[in-house]
DNA sequence: GATCATTTGTTGAAGCATCAATTAAGTAGT
DNA sequence: ACTACTTAATTGATGCTTCAACAAATGATC
């Protein structure tokens, strides 16, 4: 605690302020995914990312979403996603099949077993989404977190 | 788009705001921690954490810290920290020595070229938190952000 | 319609994180 | 002092992510 009064820009920063927020920021994210991914694969042996994507796929149409769709919509590289959905196909969760407009293209469906899964896990995490974020907060905060945070990705619900 | 008005909760979920402000910082957080990475590993061959590591032991008495008083600082397991402080140790940037009070203590302790790592990285890093933070939301805003992620992270600022 | 550039998706190697198991030192109770 | 318990840190195997290189289809330009 010496060193918050002593040096807070020796190495160029922001204002002591913006700096508290900037660290709450860092933490509370840290904290909040630590929490969240522990839960999923404690309870139901998903990764925080493979749950995700099997909600995108569970909201799209046919439960079906081209590869690179996909990749954008968690925010993942292509080569990360490749392995990712490797991974689920060989658990029966997703199955890939090609795609008829594009023939460089590969459509990812979500099979029964994979909404099952998804069906099963959701009540977990979305009870550990409340008890780590949703409750800690009044209504206002967290609309206020969420507007805040859709400024930095401008296209949190744009659509096609 | 047609799924956000058909199901939005077939798999039990928030209420149609909730997710959206939910979604908002899924995305925001990926987008962001995905630019500052990017940005540190292109411009100063660090990774996020490393550079979260350097800064802890900038700020700390005598540059130094306990092994899992960093661990904890930057919310890395101990076996995590361990192989991140084995990298950077053989990179210069850190140097191991014993701890005289607790003897199955390790004291980290950052070295001069350490510093000058990330003093080398540190603009460009808080640059870049600008540009994908700071600077698109008002003072207001990001205010707003910093108090309720300090409520996730229930000792942003506790000290010692 | 042939060339060049771009986009899509995959691959394998290398690097980093996670997990269970381990060593060693401190703490508590008897 | 002896045993049992807890905490500190490390290790190595496994698994996930990243990166550069690639193949195949599409698009754009002349």
């Amino acid at each position: 605690m010496t060193q918050a009064e002593r040096e807070p820009d020796d190495v160029l920063w922001l204002s002591a302020e913006q700096q508290r927020h900037w660290r709450a920021v860092i933490l509370g994210t840290a904290r909040l995914t630590e929490a969240l991914s522990r839960q999923l694969e404690r309870d139901a042996g998903l990764s925080l990312s493979e749950y995700e994507i099997l909600v995108r796929l569970s909201e799209a149409a046919d439960r079906t979403l081209r590869m690179s769709e996909l990749a954008a919509a968690v925010v993942h590289s292509r080569s990360r996603l490749t392995h990712a959905v490797g991974r689920l196909e060989q658990r029966g969760l997703v199955a890939r099949r090609p795609c008829p407009e594009d023939r460089r293209g590969v459509n990812c469906v979500m099979t029964d077993e994979g909404y099952a899964v998804l069906e099963a896990a959701a009540p977990g995490h979305v009870r550990e989404v409340r008890a780590q974020l949703v409750d800690r907060l009044t209504d206002e905060e967290f609309r206020a977190l969420g507007a805040a945070m859709a400024k930095v990705a401008p296209d949190a619900e744009p659509g096609a």
